[in-house]
RNA sequence: GCCCCCAUCGUCUAGCGGCCUAGGACGCCGCCCUUUCAAGGCGGUAACACGGGUUCGAAUCCCGUUGGGGGCACCA
């Protein structure tokens, strides 16, 4: 069973039932989600899909839950048994008793032997001694005693049960063996072992992971983290990535590695190693990781998966070029040059913009670092020399450059600067002849004319 | 206020009583390579929170302190 949290969660949840043979059964409960942004559900289960999560066995928040008759039965079971009693107690009642700081429910219902009735709620009469200790596969035997449980309510003045209990009831219908959640549940799950031993059940197996946190070491938001995902994906993550990324997240796989086959993951992770303390989500190591994936594509898969940066779609932006000057040979010419240079796929667009645009876009800084003194006499005497080169070639153009550069006491790296700026508007990007092979003769030269124009 | 969890380089981690003068990765800093920028190669920086035990021996086990996080609703 897993709780919406984080996709590390998701994603070690996932490989645990494969390990062992079980059912992954998959449940987002934060209601609000659930009832109020039926858009961000959809979110959470495109981003699992994306990394590689099947989504078969989604449930569905549990008040639309198949079981609510089940929840309410069980409810009434434990009323009956005398597990729970009835209690008319306001908020404000409680807190004039207990005083202003919190100090849970003080029982004075307890045995008061409420009927059932309008407004009146159900509340579970948590034992007075003894300990509830609870077997969790990363934290050892959490224990928890008893006295200190306040009677918690387990169904409404309206008779609609919360969420702890349908919970449970859920789990022990389902037969769940295997609770696996965030770290932020522990506190909960003696209430919910005290629930599934009243109804009778053994209690499960729990595993609470560490959450992940931002750079505060706070939790990481379910709002945030979700939308972080997407936009992972959105700026050119690739999965795989992604997933061996979130997986190190309190864990490692065996030897001095990291980024490491799926099927060895699989076959590695235990669930039972997984570091109890919580992690840091470091974008800087991802893009790392991102990095290293890139550039293990081979080409043509790399410049497959471009393509949502070339075109655009619903989510990612379109380029600023025109579709129909978008030149797949071109793109596939350059694209080994830029895949070792981009760190996201997003990158793509700034490295070959230059090629579908009809005038480089300019970035001032870069023109103005590039086009000082004597760049205007070089653009001149390089233009000149392309021009008459017979052959529009990287290693010929190349060659010429370096000539009229050392002309004029200039390292290539000096000379090339100017062409460079004039021809792609940057002062960095891809290996420069190259990129003006692919360009062309023709809007070679007129760009570097259009420079030349904008200088004395 | 009460309860619970956590604690190795800045970050993610290896380590589960001697193999540790604590290993790897990201980051950062140098050098090499080099048509810019990357990539690649080489090297460097940097940690066992603190105090007590236990033990021949502790990063590893126990206790405490400190620090961080989470939870205590007729929310989920």
């Amino acid at each position: 069973m897993f709780h919406v949290g984080g996709a590390r969660s998701a994603l070690q949840n996932w490989i645990f039932a494969k390990q062992h043979g079980g059912v992954f059964v998959l449940r987002i409960e934060d209601t609000d989600i659930a009832r109020n942004r039926p858009e961000w559900t959809e979110g959470i289960l495109s981003a699992l899909d994306w990394i590689g999560i099947e989504r078969g066995t989604y449930e569905g928040p549990y008040f639309q839950s198949a079981n609510a008759g089940e929840h309410r039965a069980a409810a009434q079971r434990l009323y009956t048994a005398g597990r729970a009693y009835y209690c008319d107690c306001t908020r404000e009642a409680i807190q004039a008793r207990t005083g202003s700081q919190y100090q849970g429910y003080d029982g004075f219902c307890r045995d008061r032997g409420l009927e059932p009735g309008e407004g009146r709620a159900l509340r579970f009469r948590t034992p007075d001694e003894g300990e509830t200790r609870v077997v969790d596969l990363i934290r050892g035997e959490p224990t928890f005693e008893n006295r200190l449980i306040e009677d918690f309510v387990i169904a409404r003045g309206d008779g609609s049960p919360v969420f702890l209990l349908a919970n449970v009831v859920d789990d022990m219908t389902q037969r769940i063996t295997h609770v696996i959640r965030a770290e932020e549940h522990l506190p909960n799950t003696p209430k919910q072992q005290l629930l599934w031993q009243a109804l009778g059940a053994e209690p499960p197996v729990w595993a609470h992971v560490p959450v992940v946190v931002n750079e505060k070491r706070q939790k990481l938001s379910k709002r945030r983290d979700k939308v972080a995902l997407e936009a992972y994906r959105d700026e050119g993550y690739l999965a795989d990535a992604m997933r061996n990324y979130l997986m190190l997240l309190g864990w490692a796989p065996s030897g001095d590695r990291e980024i490491v086959p799926w099927s060895v993951i699989e076959e590695e992770f235990r669930l039972e190693q997984v570091n109890p303390s919580p992690a840091f989500f470091d974008e800087k190591k991802l893009r790392a990781f991102n990095g290293e994936y890139i550039r293990a594509l081979p080409a043509d898969e790399f410049v497959q998966a471009c393509r949502p940066w070339l075109t655009g779609t619903e989510t990612i932006p379109v380029p600023p070029w025109r579709p129909e000057d978008f030149d797949p040979a071109a793109f596939a010419a350059v694209a080994p040059l830029a895949q070792t240079r981009i760190t996201v796929l997003s990158e793509i667009v700034s490295y070959v913009d230059f090629l579908f645009l009809d005038a480089p876009t300019i970035d001032e800084g870069s023109w103005a670092k590039a086009m000082k003194a004597g760049a205007g006499e070089l653009l001149d005497a390089a233009t000149a020399a392309f021009r008459a080169l017979p052959e529009w070639e990287a290693d010929r153009l190349k060659s010429v450059l370096e000539q009229v550069g050392a002309e004029r006491g200039l390292k290539l790296g000096k000379a090339q600067a100017p062409v460079r700026v004039a021809v792609t508007g940057r002062s960095v990007g891809l290996p420069l002849f190259e990129s003006l092979e692919v360009l062309g003769r023709e809007r070679t030269l007129a760009r570097l004319a259009a420079a030349r124009a904008r200088l004395p």
